[in-house]
DNA sequence: GCGACAG
DNA sequence: ATCTTGTCGC
């Protein structure tokens, strides 16, 4: 899979200024209603039960791919799992040398090669993407999950493990499984109107005692609407705090990493 | 100047 | 992200 829209292919050597002046392109660019085409409600973490669905799995169920990465001191092991239903399809990986170090706002200028390197070692063309980082839920609106899918003008989604910006409508302290709130832009997003919703924390597993679960934080990459977003992450979390396509390929990142190491 | 900050 | 032992529970 090769970048479709290749003037958005982020250079990490780029200046500061020209880093931000591509995500407020990137952002104007994206597509944050629904535009895809497989039934959302056929998203889910697990296979189908019956017989007559399984019949139509390979033409009805989506392909959804997972991307995550692991890193050995300056270089980064990327990896993208695409499945159909509960099944791996394909995978692929890419190792690459680290130009820049994270800094917040600026992660795809990182990570953004490394990926798409991985992409252009797969075959498949996923109906959906899964990140792991934010899409919409950024500084610009133009978080890892954005600029990469409106780079492969892929359908994809943000799933952070933390909040970048903008500020959740309720506290998220000891929720039950199941429960969101949106995310709304505040100061800290330039290019949205306050109160903007640009995401959702979502109570994606909880537990009825002990530990305490902090939610996910889920945002619209491209072609997706922010409510979409929620719903299609929320079908994939099967029982556990992150969906399956992100921890399948947080598997198969530890894998590679172990065969380079 | 101070605080906040995906992976 | 990564560095790390043990521990509680199904």
């Amino acid at each position: 899979m090769e970048p479709v829209r290749p003037e958005f292919v982020p250079d990490p050597d780029a200046s500061r200024a020209e880093m931000e002046a591509l995500q407020r392109e990137v952002a104007a660019a994206a597509v944050w209603e629904d535009d895809f085409d497989f039934a959302a409600e056929r998203v889910s973490a697990r296979g189908d039960s019956t017989l007559a669905e399984a019949a139509d799995d390979s033409t009805e169920r989506p392909l959804v791919a997972g991307v995550d990465q692991a890193f050995l001191e300056d270089r980064a092991v990327s990896v993208v799992v695409v499945r159909r239903g509960d099944e791996v399809v394909e995978r692929a990986h890419a190792v690459t040398d680290l130009e820049i170090p994270y800094i917040p706002g600026l992660l795809s200028f990182r990570e953004g090669g490394p990926i798409l390197a991985a992409f252009a070692e797969l075959d498949a063309d996923p109906d959906l993407v899964v990140f792991d980082g934010s899409g919409r839920i950024h500084f610009r609106q133009a978080g890892l999950a954005t600029h990469l899918g409106a780079t492969l003008d892929v359908p994809s989604v943000g799933v952070a493990k933390g909040l970048l910006c903008g500020a959740p409508d309720d506290d998220l302290d000891e929720r039950p499984e199941g429960w969101r709130t949106p995310i709304r832009a505040d100061d800290s997003v330039e290019n949205a109107a306050d109160g903007t919703v640009i995401g959702h924390a979502l109570q994606s597993r909880q537990y009825d005692t002990r530990p305490v679960v902090n939610p996910i934080y889920v945002s619209p990459g491209h072609r997706v609407a922010v409510g979409t977003a929620a719903d299609l992450v929320e079908r994939l979390c099967d029982g556990y705090k992150l969906p399956e396509p992100t921890r399948l390929a947080d598997a198969y990142a530890d894998d590679v990493k172990a065969e380079y190491a």
